[in-house]
DNA sequence: AAATTAAGTCAATATAGCTGACATAAATTC
DNA sequence: GAATTTATGTCAGCTATATTGACTTAATTT
C-alpha cells in the first residue's frame, strides 16, 4: 500500500491578502531582475558566454587586480566552477592574469581592452533600462532605490558592496597594512 | 599562425564614472536578488526542489486553476523544462491538476493544502526580509519602490502583473468571454 | 623542515534549462 | 464528417552552471 500523500483536494481559492506576506515585491522582484538580465543575456549568447561569464568580467573591471580568492568571495561560487568560465575569458583575451606583486602565488586578474569594452557593452543596455525606469516611475528619491536594495543583501556581505569603487568606501574599514 | 588574440595588456583602472553607466544600481540588483532567493534556497533543498519548483508553487498558489500554456507564459520557459519539475510537484501532493471544464484537453494546475503551506513557508522569510529592508531604509513612499521594479519589466510583460490578484485588475482589460 | 595557503585540475554528479520529434485527445475549421 | 489545429505529455539528447571530493604545485608562514 503506497503511502496516501496526504490529501490531493485542488484548493480553489488564491492567496488570502495577508500582512505577514509581501507577494507584490515577491513578484516584481522576479520579473524585474528577469528582464534586466535577458538584456546581457542576448549579448553574450552571441559570444557563446553565459551569466557566469558576465559577473566575473564584470568585477574584474569594477575591481582590477582582484586575485582569484577575492572573487570566488564575492561571486560565492566554487574554485571549480569558476575554473571553466576564467579560463575562456582568458582564452579569448578578455581577461589577464599577472602574478602577484607580495605574493607570487597569487593571481591578479585584469580585464583587457577588449574585456573592458565587453563590460561596457553588457552594462550599457541594462543602465538603459535603469535610468528609463527611474524616470518613467517618477522617481524622485533614487537614493530610497538604493537603499532598499542594499537594505535586502545580507549584512554580513554589505561591506562588499561598499568597498567597490564610487560606493561608501569609508577609510578606516580599510584593510590596514 | 594562431590568431593573435588582440593585445592583452591588462587595464589597471577601474571603471570610470560615467553617466551612461549605472554600476551602483546594477550591482544591487545583482545581490539584492541573491540573497532575495537564498532563504527559499534553504528551504527548498530539504525537499529535494529547486528554484524551479518553487516558481511554479509560487504561481499556481497565486493563480489557482491557471492552465499549463498560462504557466508557461508567465515562467517563459519550454513545456519540456515545466514537465519535470511539475511532474515532481504532483507526485509529493503539493500541486493536482483538474480536466479543464470548457476544454477538457487543458489541465488547470491548483496547489493541495500541502502545497499552499510549502508556498507560504517559501513566503515567509522572503517577505520577513522586504518588511526589514523597508523599515531599515526608512522608505516612506513604498508604491515608489513598486513604481520603479514595474518599469524594469519588459512593458509587453507588465499586464500579466496587472492580471495577478491583488494589482491592479482593470476590468474591462480581462478577458470577455 | 613542516604546515598552510593560493591556485589549478580531474572526475563525477545535480539542476535547470534547451531543441527536436512524436503521440494523444479534444476542439475547431473546412 | 474529415482535416487541421491546439493543449498537453513524453522521449531522447544536449548545454550551462553549479556542486563535492581528491589531488598537485608552488609559495608563504610557522
Amino acid at each position: 500500500m503506497t503511502k496516501p500523500i496526504a490529501d490531493r483536494k485542488p484548493i480553489r481559492e488564491t492567496l488570502a491578502r495577508d500582512d505577514r506576506f509581501d507577494f507584490t515585491l515577491i513578484e516584481l522582484l522576479f520579473f524585474a531582475y528577469r528582464d534586466f538580465t535577458s538584456d546581457p543575456d542576448d549579448i553574450l549568447s552571441g559570444y557563446g558566454f553565459g551569466r557566469a561569464h558576465h559577473r566575473v568580467l564584470h568585477f574584474v573591471n569594477r575591481m582590477p587586480g582582484l586575485t582569484v580568492a577575492e572573487l570566488l568571495d564575492v561571486l560565492k561560487i566554487t574554485k571549480q566552477s569558476l575554473a571553466r568560465v576564467l579560463k575562456q575569458l582568458i582564452d579569448t583575451g578578455h581577461v589577464t592574469q599577472l602574478q602577484g606583486p607580495r605574493d607570487r602565488r597569487q593571481r591578479e586578474l585584469y580585464p583587457t581592452e577588449r574585456g573592458r569594452a565587453l563590460a561596457l557593452a553588457l552594462a550599457a543596455p541594462q543602465s538603459r533600462r535603469i535610468r528609463a525606469a527611474l524616470e518613467e516611475a517618477g522617481i524622485s528619491d533614487r537614493s530610497a532605490i538604493e537603499r532598499f536594495l542594499k537594505a535586502m543583501v545580507n549584512p554580513e556581505l554589505r561591506a562588499q558592496i561598499d568597498n567597490l569603487p564610487g560606493n561608501d568606501n569609508v577609510p578606516g574599514s580599510e584593510d590596514p597594512d
